[in-house]
DNA sequence: AAATATTTTGGTCGATCGACCAAAATATCT
DNA sequence: AGATATTTTGGTCGATCGACCAAAATATTT
């Protein structure tokens, strides 16, 4: 019917992307994914690859609409405002109805031992660079003063991570939000 | 071969457990289930019945070995430290190298959306439980005075069952040690 | 209008999934 | 020793999995 594509592969990817976001990678078969894009896993196929280019695919749109937002909060000057604002993003990811519950992320976590390869490598460096990022605000928020240096910059930024991961379980249990709220007021407590 | 079982319950349970455990329920097929206790499959579902009933079994088991520990820690008369012997069960857990990494339950969160219907029931009321439990313990440290009453005492309970899920999926990832204890040790400072 | 290039369709393929069962094996009881 | 009860074996069953492909369809180019 085409010698061009008729469809919107950005919104194709957005839709790949919220059925692994829901059910994980193990979780979603190619029929879900042909059920939910609407396209026929034969065009999936040769439009996107095999699953694994697939949740590679959706990793990095995710990675890209949500992650990106933890560096506009983190670019903030005064590292405490940073840190609550990579906190608030989380909470805004979590509050919008059209967005699954959890994370993506984090459910990729859970999964990793039964991750294709790449996706694991890509999984764990995520981690790597984002304990990187929040050591850093948190290092030049102790130099400035604005945060006490009692506590090892690392380990606050460790903290912060399994913070938003422990968010997101809660979350994919009851969709409450007053539970990750609560959650993270008492996170940002410990600054 | 027999007409008496000629296998011990608690140790096939405890093999079943453990590969739940480490691939959680979608993951685990009644063929990893049969390699992991050298029971045919026909065998396991004539002594446990189907999967689910396989899933729940483990759960029960993970709860009788895992979370009493949670509430020897708990029963300690200071709050203070009864919070501290709550996250050092976790760290417990998590040192012994014959354990699979990360937490069976916190696996079964992220799966919430997939699991049958009577595992995702259990872990529900498992969070809810725990969340009274914890908030027990707090409010009972505030009328004590051990515990800072400016913080409310459900919120904290909440930010507590977060901090180990947090941990589990990190320990998931990268198996560290010493990253779940900066977390532990961050969230600590929070009382 | 005809040729070309690409997509879409709709299917096959072998493997694996969970559930279930009849037949064989054997420990225990009488 | 023989009867009984239960387990174990080894298989079938339909369904689904992910991967892949040939043929049909059609937009674009010449």
């Amino acid at each position: 019917m085409a010698a061009k594509r008729n469809f919107d592969s950005e919104e194709i990817l957005d839709r790949v992307m919220r059925t692994f976001w829901t059910h994980g990678y193990k979780g979603t078969s190619l029929e879900d994914l042909s059920r939910a894009t609407g396209l026929r896993k034969g065009s999936l196929h040769n439009a996107f690859g095999n699953k694994e280019d697939l949740f590679l695919l959706a990793l990095e749109r995710y990675a890209k609409l949500f992650d990106d937002r933890f560096d506009d909060a983190l670019d903030d000057p005064n590292p405490y405002r940073a840190i609550e604002g990579f906190l608030a993003a989380v909470i805004d990811r979590m509050s919008k109805p059209s967005n699954p519950r959890g994370c993506l992320s984090a459910y990729a976590c859970t999964e990793w031992e039964d991750l294709p390869p790449k996706a694991a490598a890509k999984i764990s460096q995520a981690l790597v660079e984002m304990e990187e990022r929040l050591t850093g605000v948190i290092k030049r928020g102790q130099q400035q003063g604005k945060i006490d240096s009692k506590q090892d910059a690392r380990s606050l930024a460790r903290f912060f991570m399994a913070t938003i991961r422990g968010m997101a379980t809660l979350h994919k249990v009851t969709g409450d939000l007053d539970t990750i709220k609560d959650v993270a007021n008492c996170a940002i407590a410990v600054l």
